[in-house]
RNA sequence: GGUGGAGUGGCCGAGAGGCGAGGCAACGGACUGCAAAUCCGUGUACACGGGUUCAAAUCCCGUCUCCACCUCCA
């Protein structure tokens, strides 16, 4: 079974196939670190993180590197605003990306390099772009270099565009440009910016342009040639567009595969910073588990535009509840407990085969709910071997999915696991009243100790094999 | 103007010519002292108008509506 994806240049899904056998090369854009994240922002880092999680699974050997754009044009503005240094603002955002990404529990990329970390690098591939004839120094004196659109003929490849139909940047000031769609790739020192906003270059001090930061660092991290570029939807042009104009021109085969998230939107509408209409990730997390914030993200396919609401949010965390429920009464029936978690011990079938389809997860969670359903059905009759089996499948699922709950990214959800048996006993010597009450059939005293634990927020349920209870969601 | 995406039952969300993905919610039933959970059952959905076909949510033509990119954006 091999993997296929679908891939925004060739517009249609492929099988996959590594530059080097057993190993995958994947970048993906990460954020400029100018504001706090939204659920849109990490809706790409979660996809990715399933992309990486299920390669893994298949047996490769996955690297991932993911960017950090820590200098630009609106970081520099809003520090201006904030009256801080610019780094500084940058750094306190890249850790908030970070907690939310652990938030969500996406493991960390193999590396995370920042942009300003690679002024060298990007000085390089300029001047080999210059020395080639693809890129020139602005004719206004203002210190810029830019691409040379024109020169490029295969510019456009990636998002299907032809230069002489795309709409001119009519309103844009045209600088130094020979063309209005060249583009930056060295931005010149302008003096109302901190000095420390730019460094020395063959062309004057400056600072690098955004699209040039990615095409060098993938360079840097992956190689010259790669497996998968990823990003939202949204960077296909012209960003995606300039990296891999500007890498190939420079003579780098760049990557083999696009993919393309697509959009989270609020009121039909794509979320976004400028738009104000951004549910941040930190605020999400409070108001839901974080678990069922990443079901929720993960159930639609990753190019499907998903709308955001807390209807679906609430909603998550109800299919979530009716995972755990049954995690917890099938991992009840097992002796020692929780197993020793593998991702391959028994995966379904059907679930890896809609996932080796384009991360087709829509259709694994339909496996993961029918094989949920068939441990309930084994559950109720009895029948413990059936029960372990779809108990053990369901963990593996979820593993891949970065669900599991017995994984380390969720370690904190469980961090009372140490209390678990003192609260156990508790609980049980209360619910021992309850049993005699309910013996001697005093449902009022037996109703009245099941409110008191709920008002607690310990949730009782009775079964055959006697009452168990739970922390209520 | 160019490029791309979307309109599916109460809701979310798959599918892309032929047995009604899955979930949430609702209703009926089983179980239960009651509840919760669980299980069983219940839906004649595919924007609109034509057409092709034995068969269309899926293909073709037309229409409407929405969203995105072409400027910073996951």
């Amino acid at each position: 079974m091999t993997f296929r994806l679908y891939d925004s240049a060739q517009r249609q899904i492929v099988d996959f196939v590594p530059i080097r056998p057993g190993e995958v090369s994947i970048y993906h854009c990460g954020l400029t670190v100018q504001s706090a994240p939204h659920l849109g922002h990490i809706r790409k880092e979660v996809v990715f993180d399933v992309l990486r999680r299920w390669l893994e699974f298949r047996g490769y050997r996955v690297s991932v590197v993911a960017n950090v754009t820590d200098i630009d044009d609106k970081i520099l503005a809003k520090s201006a605003e904030a009256g801080v240094p610019w780094f500084a603002h940058a750094y306190r955002f890249e850790r908030e990306l970070h907690a939310a990404y652990a938030a969500l529990g996406c493991l960390p990329p193999t590396y995370e390099p920042r942009a300003t970390g690679h002024i060298p690098e990007m000085l390089e591939l300029t001047q080999t772009l210059i020395d080639r004839g693809h890129a020139y120094v602005a004719a206004d004196g203002s210190g810029d270099v830019y691409f040379d659109v024109r020169s490029w003929p295969a510019y456009g490849e990636l998002s299907g565009q032809k230069v002489d139909e795309m709409e001119p940047a009519a309103d844009a000031d045209p600088r130094g440009k020979r063309d209005p769609r060249d583009f930056a790739l060295w931005k010149g020192h302008k003096p109302d910016e901190p000095l420390t906003a730019s460094w020395p270059s063959p062309w004057g001090r400056g600072r690098p342009g955004w699209h040039l930061e990615c095409s060098a660092m993938a360079a840097k991290y992956l190689g010259d040639e790669f497996d998968i570029h990823g990003g939202g939807i949204d960077l296909r042009f012209p960003h995606h567009e300039n990296e891999l104009a500007q890498s190939r021109a420079a003579g780098k085969p760049f990557a083999r595969y696009w993919m393309h998230n697509g959009w989270l939107t609020a009121a039909g509408e794509k979320m976004s910073k400028s738009l104000g209409n951004g549910a941040l990730v930190s605020q999400v997390v409070e108001q839901y588990p974080a678990r069922a914030v990443r079901l929720y993200l993960v159930g639609p396919h990753y190019r499907s535009t998903v709308e955001y609401s807390d209807d679906s949010l609430a909603e998550a965390t109800a299919q979530l509840a009716r995972i755990d429920d049954f995690l917890a009464r099938a991992g009840e029936t097992i002796p020692g407990g929780w197993v020793a978690w593998s991702p391959d011990i028994a995966m379904p079938e059907d679930f890896a085969a809609a996932m080796d389809d384009d991360l087709g997860t829509p259709a694994a969670m339909a496996v993961l709910f029918r094989t949920i359903k068939d441990g309930n059905v084994a559950l109720d009759a009895g029948n413990f071997p059936a029960v372990k089996d779809a108990y053990v499948s369901v963990r593996s699922m979820l593993g891949v999915l970065g669900l599991d709950p017995g994984t380390p990214e969720w370690a904190s959800a469980g961090a009372s696991d140490d209390l678990k048996p003192v609260v156990d006993g508790l609980v049980s010597t209360i619910l021992d009243q309850r049993q005699q009450a309910r013996e001697r059939k005093d449902w009022a005293a037996a109703d009245a100790i099941r409110d008191r634990l709920a008002e607690l927020g310990l949730a009782i349920t009775d079964t055959p094999a006697g009452p168990r209870w739970s922390l209520e969601k």
